[in-house]
Formats: structure tokens, C-alpha cells, sequence
DNA sequence: GTCTATACGTTGATAGAC
DNA sequence: GTCTATCAACGTATAGAC
């Protein structure tokens, strides 16, 4: 049983991976400052540095949850056998995590734009072989005639930045949208139109 | 005629543009210093503050050329009448850009990412006039039924995601290629599988 | 125009009282 | 576990000799 210290201990850290994950996200790893991430968290400096040794060690926790979820949400692809239906759930997903976690996409572009010194090893281990599995089922699709010919691996990072877009833009494409951000709504208009541009690309649309 | 302290003052301020372009890409605005990009233009600190009074103005200045440059390889979109051809054409050019130019890119997407500060004016004013023309032009040829019926706007955020997908995000692409960036080979086949994915996305393909 | 030395502010991290 | 006071390191910017 969690005594008070322990739940205590619970609460300031999720506050501060949450804090965290906003002010990386708004200013860069270098940009954010501990005292900035305490502020928000609603503690001193100190304690932070009480729960979190370094700086860096807090952005390597926070990217390590980041790849986490990511592989969770990466199992939509795999929930239908049917190409149109496990792409249309996978481009939903993606799109779902955009809109709700879009600090936590803009600090892995962030991270991989400057040179992925913190994720490269993940990338070359998980994402990589992730990666290779789901282009085996795509040509294993094309192969059977269930989708147009395509190269498979065009087709994941075109879904990447179409949908990671709308989470790392989400300011330019406020400014274009006469400077208010997508109502519920106008995103669920967006996310619809993603997924029938996908689908008419490799083949699969109705109309 | 240009004298020679003129010519020197040319080269200088040619040669810190272009190295505060490849460290602002790589360590973003706060994480540049002003004392490596002196030593990346090959000289010393002061000098640098001598031709660009504080490094804000230099960041200002540099990110005014890639502004100036995008609307230049925007052009392309104008180039030719029919749909097939201007998309080609266009799509061709952004890759182009993201090939040679990747720095360009990579500035451009963290200050979208840390809230456009610097560049919203920009986004209001300059590129929004220049979306909501080419808006009208994509409807002026579905409605003459030259392109499948699709929203716009959709359409040109895919085109940008994906393209500058490839500059951005150079560093994941290269890992999960084994390793090894793309040959200039393996290039142009991703810049036509990219413009054949579009192209059917939008049913202007040949298959 | 160039460059060395330096002033000054900011920030990550800690000491030590509570 | 919490928090105030403090320090050392770093980075922007400039002064002033050449």
C-alpha cells in the first residue's frame, strides 16, 4: 500500500513530466529553463531538481514516455486485416494524437530535426523494425491485389507527415484558418479528408 | 563600383548568413551561439556582432532570405495551366528545395513549431494571399472537372507536410535507410513516388 | 575593419536551514 | 521532502587597442 510520500512523490512527477512537456515543446530542449518547467509545475527550482538530477535527464524521461505512446498508438495499424480499414483506423489514430498531444509531436520533430542524438538509437532499433513489419504487410497486400502498387515506405512517411503536421503546424494552420484554431468540428472535417486523400492514393477509395 | 572594403563586408556578411543558417538549423535559436556561428563563418565573435548588432537581428535577417526564397520556388505552382503539369512541377520544386536546402527547412519548421514569433506576420499576410489564390485555382479545375472533387486546403497542407517532411526529418529517414542518407539516385525515386502518390490522391495519375 | 579582453546577465545546479 | 540563498559556468555584447 502507497503511503502519503510515495502518492506525494506520484503527483510531482507526472506535474513536472507534464510541465516539462510543455515548455520543450514551446522553446526548444536549450530554450526551456528548469526554473520556467518549476514555474508551471508549481514548485520551486529546487524541488525539481529534487525529483529530476539534470535537465537532461528530465527530457530523456519525458522522450522516453513520448516513444512509448507512440508504440501504443502504432498498434492501430495492426487491429484489421483489411487494408482499407486498418489505414483509415491507423490515419485516425495518428490524427487523434495530434490533436490531443501535439506538445508531445513537436518535441520529437524537435528532437530529430536537430540530429536525434536522444532517439537514435530507438529509431534504429524499434522504429526501424516496426517500420520494416508493417512495409511486409503492405506488399504483402499489393502483392495480393488489395492495393494499388506503391513503394510501401513512401506510403508510411507521407502518413507521418501528414498527420504529425497537424500537431507541429498547429500555429501556422490556425494563422491560415483566419487565426482561429480547428473547432472539433473543422478537425474531424480535416481528419476525414486526410484519410480519403491516403486512401485515393493508394487505391482504395470508394469514389 | 565596389571598392574592396565593400566586396570584404559582402563576403562576411554572405559567409555568417550561411553559417548561422546550418547552427540555428542544428541547435535552434537558443542553443546557437553566437561564438560558433563566428567560428563556423571563420572569424571571431566580435566581428559577427560588428556586421549584426545582436543575434536576434541575424536570425531576423537570415530567416527574411528563406522567406524570400520560398515565395520564389512557389512560382513554379504558376508555371503551367493544366493540373497535372503545375502539381508535377511543383511538387518537384518543394523536393528540389528540401534536397539542397534542408537547413532552410529545418529553420522554417522550429519556428512554426516554438509559435511563429518571429514569421507570423508573414503567414498572415504574404502566404496566406498566396494559399487563397491557389485555393481558387485547385477549385476553379475541379469545378471544370479537371480533378477529382477534394478539399483545397487539405490538398496543399499534404503537399507541404510531405515535401519538407523530407528536409526536417532527414536525420529518422537516413536511420531507417540502413544508415545511409538517400543517393541522389534514391532521391529522384522518392521524389517520383512522392508526385505519383499526389497525383492519384487527387486522380490525375496515369495508372 | 579586426580582434583580445572583459563586463554583465542568465541559468543549471547545490548547500544547508527548516 | 521543501525551499531560500548562492555559486559557477556560460553566452551575449562591447570597449578599446591595433
Amino acid at each position: 500500500m502507497k503511503d502519503q510520500k510515495e502518492l506525494t512523490r506520484e503527483h510531482n512527477i507526472k506535474n513536472i513530466l507534464a510541465a516539462a512537456e510543455v515548455v520543450f515543446a514551446n522553446f526548444g530542449f536549450k530554450g526551456a529553463t528548469t526554473e520556467q518547467i518549476a514555474k508551471q509545475a508549481g514548485l520551486p527550482k529546487a524541488n525539481l531538481h529534487y525529483y529530476f538530477k539534470t535537465k537532461s535527464l528530465l527530457y530523456r524521461e519525458l522522450l522516453e514516455g513520448i516513444l512509448d505512446e507512440w508504440m501504443e498508438e502504432a498498434e492501430a495499424f495492426d487491429d484489421y486485416e483489411e487494408p482499407k480499414i486498418a489505414l483509415t483506423h491507423y490515419i485516425q489514430a495518428k490524427m487523434q494524437f495530434s490533436r490531443m498531444r501535439p506538445d508531445a509531436s513537436k518535441i520529437w520533430a524537435n528532437e530529430v530535426i536537430q540530429g536525434a542524438g536522444v532517439v537514435s538509437e530507438f529509431l534504429e532499433t524499434t522504429l526501424k523494425s516496426w517500420l520494416e513489419n508493417r512495409v511486409t504487410v503492405i506488399n504483402g497486400w499489393i502483392s495480393h491485389g488489395k492495393m494499388s502498387p506503391l513503394d510501401a515506405h513512401a506510403l508510411m512517411y507521407m502518413i507521418w507527415s501528414i498527420t504529425q503536421h497537424y500537431a507541429d503546424f498547429e500555429r501556422q494552420l490556425a494563422i491560415l484558418n483566419n487565426g482561429k484554431s480547428f473547432s472539433d468540428e473543422e478537425y474531424q472535417q480535416k481528419t476525414d479528408q486526410v484519410v480519403q486523400l491516403i486512401l485515393r492514393a493508394v487505391g482504395l477509395a470508394d469514389k
